[in-house]
DNA sequence: TAGATTGTTAATCGATTAACAATC
DNA sequence: TAGATTGTTAATCGATTAACAATC
């Protein structure tokens, strides 16, 4: 009663090589920037950051998008990664929480490019609300309900207070959004179904803090594996 | 009343506990500030967003901290996840690109508090040097190398705009910073023994743009093989 | 063809998870 | 003791990497 995996190239890119399709995206525009037709995975990888094995066997999921012998058109790439992430329809987004960091957010340049659309800035402060930011208006926390319907918003971004983040969210949720990107600092319970992803500045502190400390304790770098031992 | 780290424990922590370590320590806070004395790994784990499976492992590279039968002592597992993270220093932070987002940070809470001090903020910009932001004169960045030097940085951030990020971390570097916290979009060249962590929005954005078009996309959840293709 | 570079294989490494003996 | 919960084991799963046959 279960027929086997229907098709020739089996899908499910695995989620590391998601999380990096976005910076080989990055790295093919500027290449294009600068007239580049065609790369190599090693001169991509070496732009990108990572080794040339992990970009082509990241690149091997998508499918054979290159040539033997010669390496990837760049506009092709660029649009066959664009396609893979959705980037090649417009998203749009909601913000919530319209501090600074709210700000910073919504002259973002990230967003305003292709494949995301501001619908919305909304702050429950009224002396916020009215404020143009980025050549919106913001609007206020109680038509958020209104606007994700109208607008058809499928990602929610939240930059308020920790406290009033969960309330935000389950907002989003019950009004339909299925994709939240958080940046406040708590851990927002979600129904399954809806993807959340967290930005936190304190835990990438907190990560290199403990880098840091590693370094001036003895100097033992990445390599140290405990006292000498002899062959067992 | 048994000694209680009996040895120097093996070190070398998983990367993706030290991950963790942060979501878990905000957990136990915010337990310790309801009056809390003791916590379960099942609690914990449920507060952390995390199966008490991996919560347990975790916390297991640290030493044995917990009490079978009865759990964890909050302030006890506070204090010895806050030493493991070099959290009982205090690092000095600089800020780089005192824009929106300079100044959201520069106000976050996270850093004001325990483990971090923001030692300057620094702009290219004339017309906002002189600012005060978070009880703070913004400085020149001709200063970098002074401050830097005299305010012992260890970690530095960069909130600048894309173009001017590697040189900002190369006057870091050179000025002997040996952590790097980024926030434009670019990928960082550091020598060895520097380390950089990246926060990018818009790749955030682009990986749920990813599983929300997974979800429109007929439907099909994570085991979805893919549309028809023709012949290569 | 000869040289270059992809796409894939297979080995290795690291992370996750369930289960349970140890033990409070 | 009896119940609860840790810390550890071992199985599994997923990611990384080097190497190279395929092929442009």
């Amino acid at each position: 009663m279960t027929p086997r995996t229907p098709r020739p190239r089996e899908r499910g890119i695995p989620e590391a090589t998601v999380a990096r399709l976005p910076v080989y995206l990055r790295a093919l525009q500027a290449l294009n920037e600068r007239g580049t037709p065609t790369v190599s995975s090693e001169d991509l990888a070496s732009v990108a950051g990572v080794n040339s094995a992990k970009l082509r066997k990241d690149l091997s999921h998508l499918g054979s998008y290159g040539t033997r012998g010669v390496g990837y058109d760049v506009d092709y790439l660029i649009y066959q990664i664009s396609r893979e992430l959705g980037l090649t329809q417009d998203w749009s987004v909601a913000i919530v929480g319209i501090g600074n960091l709210g700000r910073a957010l919504a002259n973002y340049g990230g967003f305003g490019t292709r494949g995301f659309r501001i619908a919305a800035l909304l702050d429950a402060d009224a002396t916020v609300v009215g404020d143009k930011v980025a050549g919106l208006s913001v609007g206020h926390i109680d038509t958020l309900e209104a606007v994700v319907g109208e607008e058809a918003v499928s990602i929610g971004v939240i930059a308020t207070p920790a406290a009033a983040a969960q309330g935000v969210c389950d907002r989003f949720v019950e009004a339909g959004v299925t994709s939240v990107l958080n940046f406040a600092p708590v851990v927002l319970n979600v129904p399954p179904g809806v993807d959340v992803r967290k930005v936190d500045l304190s835990i990438e502190l907190q990560i290199l803090a403990f880098h840091e400390q590693r370094k001036s304790d003895g100097h033992a770098g990445p390599e140290w594996a405990g006292p000498v031992e002899g062959p067992a």
